[in-house]
DNA sequence: GGTATTTGACCTAA
DNA sequence: TTAGGTCAAATACC
């Protein structure tokens, strides 16, 4: 894989700053970093193992971390937010536009009608709600596939960004309504001189995605082993609507991804996919090796560009990758 | 016809 | 006043 090394220190670098400065915010980047690799190792480590003890064990121990790193987190959202200054650096700026007062849970979609209705009855404007997002809430993280995460999105705003080339787009989760989720995002192209353009096998484009919130609808990858993405080998073969004709078995997993997204019929194959996912797919797919190269290394580096989500469980199905 | 996306307007915090 | 986030009508797509 040619472009092996590159992805590496792309990775590495993302992870690995030259510098630690010794202060909160510092502190809590670290902190959301080391949680974004749990995520990764998780969504790597229990689909390799039995379903047995040791893989309870096993998700007992990263969910562990996962919690500890959570309420690190917390605490140090907390100290900042007591203790924020209007001289902060670039970063902090760029936080704290994102930083919004978010409607507490309960009354979030009567608030947006509210905000809308000049006055009640009485003629009296309505307690003024804060629309601002809470720093605390947000997971930001960089990606060339922004928008294969596992769960269903629905776009709702595009906004272009002063002083940014690339717009902004927003999305809350599917099930907003019926399930109440609150969790939404927002994706943005960077604008990395390099790769401003194209997408190229050394360089792919990459996205800033900002995770709000935690998803709350059981209509994600979390659930149940039905709700697990899981595509047999053998699913896809039968799957006429859903198979690309002359596709490897190396890659059958993601097509079978890209082509569910391409049709809702594909019943037996359980990702969540909106339109773009297909876009997403179609680049790990350009990112994928021949399938005598797959080898655990590379399936690593793969997992290292899938986006940061706290909630999900992926589950691969390791004899569709390596038949 | 139902659902998803686009886009201009509106609202709020800074 | 400005920039960012959201709404909702219009439009596109299947």
């Amino acid at each position: 894989m040619k472009n092996s090394s590159n992805k590496r220190s792309l990775v590495a670098d993302q992870y690995h700053p030259l510098s630690v400065c010794c202060d909160h915010r510092a502190a809590l980047r670290e902190i959301t970093m080391g949680q974004s690799l749990v995520t990764q190792l998780r969504a790597i480590v229990l689909p390799a193992l039995q379903s047995d003890e040791r893989c309870d064990l096993a998700a007992q121990m990263l969910e562990g971390i996962l919690d500890c790193s959570r309420k690190a987190i917390s605490e140090l959202q907390l100290q900042l937010s007591s203790s924020a200054s209007p001289h902060d650096d670039d970063d902090h700026v760029d936080d704290k536009r994102r930083v919004r007062k978010i409607i507490s849970s309960s009354d979030d979609d009567d608030d947006h009608h509210c905000s809308r209705k000049a006055a009640d009855d009485n003629g009296n404007k309505p307690l003024r709600q804060h629309k601002r997002r809470r720093f605390g809430d947000s997971v930001s993280l960089e990606t060339p596939v922004p928008h294969y995460d596992g769960h269903q999105w629905r776009k709702y705003g595009q906004k272009h960004i002063n002083n940014a080339k690339h717009p902004r787009s927003y999305y809350r989760c599917t099930y907003r309504q019926e399930e109440k989720c609150k969790a939404t995002k927002t994706v943005q192209q960077r604008e990395d001189l390099h790769n401003a353009n194209s997408y190229n096998g050394d360089h792919p484009i990459m996205y800033t995605v900002v995770y709000y919130g935690q998803h709350t609808c059981c209509k994600g990858p979390v659930a149940s082993a039905d709700d697990h993405v899981v595509v047999e080998a053998s699913q896809v073969s039968t799957e006429s609507h859903c198979q690309s004709p002359g596709s490897s078995s190396s890659s059958s997993y993601l097509q079978a991804a890209a082509h569910a997204g391409d049709s809702s019929q594909c019943s037996n194959i359980s990702v969540n996919c909106s339109s773009s996912v297909v876009e997403d797919c179609n680049k790990l797919l350009d990112m994928l090796p021949a399938a005598d190269e797959l080898t655990t290394d590379v399936l690593f580096e793969m997992a290292a560009y899938a986006p940061l989500d706290l909630d999900i469980n992926w589950e691969i199905d390791t004899n569709a990758l390596w038949i």
